[in-house]
DNA sequence: TGATATAATGTCATGATTGACAGGTTAGAT
DNA sequence: ATCTAACCTGTCAATCATGACATTATATCA
């Protein structure tokens, strides 16, 4: 939740251009009722700045060491878990799909690691769905399978930002969770402002 | 029941503002008698928010109507769905657990309807991460399955609010759902307008 | 090219609301 | 029964909205 004056530093315009934005409906944002404020939801206010092409502030986009592991194998599961959290990441591990749903919706991660091939649930289809839903089509997807080298190619076309075939080093995972979402260590505690 | 705390995180302002808000009648709320604590009845916040075009958290939206049917057989999904629609419930149909989990946390239904034999989840898993779950434990969730009838009272232990044998006439569902969260005509459909 | 019109942005002053802080109290949890 | 986190009140500084006007950028036309 942004103020215009918040906006405008983000933006390094005017907070006056800020309000005519708003009153054009070029930005999305809400009046209260006292003196009339307006208040931008952060979700517009990068959507914003993507449609025009401007650079988005990382504190905006959601917390950047979250991870969510989504596989039914326990061991691996521990292993990838106990890699990304040596590293720093904040891991969470969903074993099926209908608890990595919510967990994608709840804890709103920067990467997801998507098993292809679990019980009851297509991945292709996992990932078209989450490429689809508005609110998460900016996190970063990295399908981690044994699948074979047809399949993951098909994964990368139905949205997989990056492929990890298995088996696979701890060096290899963490060289492309960091590749996509930068290192597990948070620049600053101030990335969790809300 | 809201804190003015809790209000204000919703609003993107201060505590004190809120406060003021219901000092000057904008807001409705009472006191306790103690330190003077004021309470805000969701109802009344939500009145507030949509008074003045503010976005209205999901799951501060009451008394709902919306259904979500956790169903994989397409046939089966789409009877449960026509006959919740007719009676004028506002239906979604998620066909794997993935979607549901998504679902689930986007749409804040009042009811699921949940199908225990569902390939890749286990049904009474599912039952008990909802029950578990903060913001959701409030759904109702009627279990629609051709389990046996221990099964079935497994469920209703796992937390299951009903139960539902298959096959079922349209009465019987339509009699369940109702009775778990009312009728699917909303009482006036001028609450809902801005 | 150069001149003019139009739109967008920045600056300033005023008035009102909101946020921050400190000190005291209690609701809710254990 | 005790403890912590959250709440209330009052005050004052910081912030925001608004309107008017200056300045800059873009478009249009001769």
């Amino acid at each position: 939740m942004l103020t215009t004056g918040e906006a405008a530093k983000y933006c390094g315009v005017n907070f006056r251009t800020v309000i005519r934005w708003i009153e054009r409906g070029r930005l999305k944002a809400y009046k209260l009722p006292g003196r009339g404020d307006h208040r931008i939801q952060t979700q517009d206010f990068v959507a914003f700045l993507r449609d025009n092409n401007m650079p988005v502030p990382p504190e905006l986009v959601g917390t950047n060491n979250r991870v969510l592991v989504i596989e039914d194998q326990p061991e691996m599961a521990a292993a990838i878990r106990r890699t990304l959290k040596r590293a720093g990441y904040d891991v969470e591990v969903a074993k099926d799909g209908f608890i990595a749903g919510t967990m994608l919706m709840r804890h709103n991660p920067a990467l997801v690691t998507l098993d292809l091939k679990m019980p009851g649930m297509d991945g292709y289809q996992v990932l078209n769905f989450i490429r689809e839903q508005e609110d998460h089509s900016q996190v970063k997807v990295l399908v981690v399978s044994a699948e074979t080298r047809e399949g993951l190619a098909r994964a990368k076309t139905s949205g997989a930002d990056d492929i990890l075939p298995k088996p696979f080093d701890n060096s290899e995972l963490l060289a492309k969770v960091s590749q996509l979402i930068g290192d597990g260590q948070p620049v600053s505690a101030q990335d969790q402002l809300v």
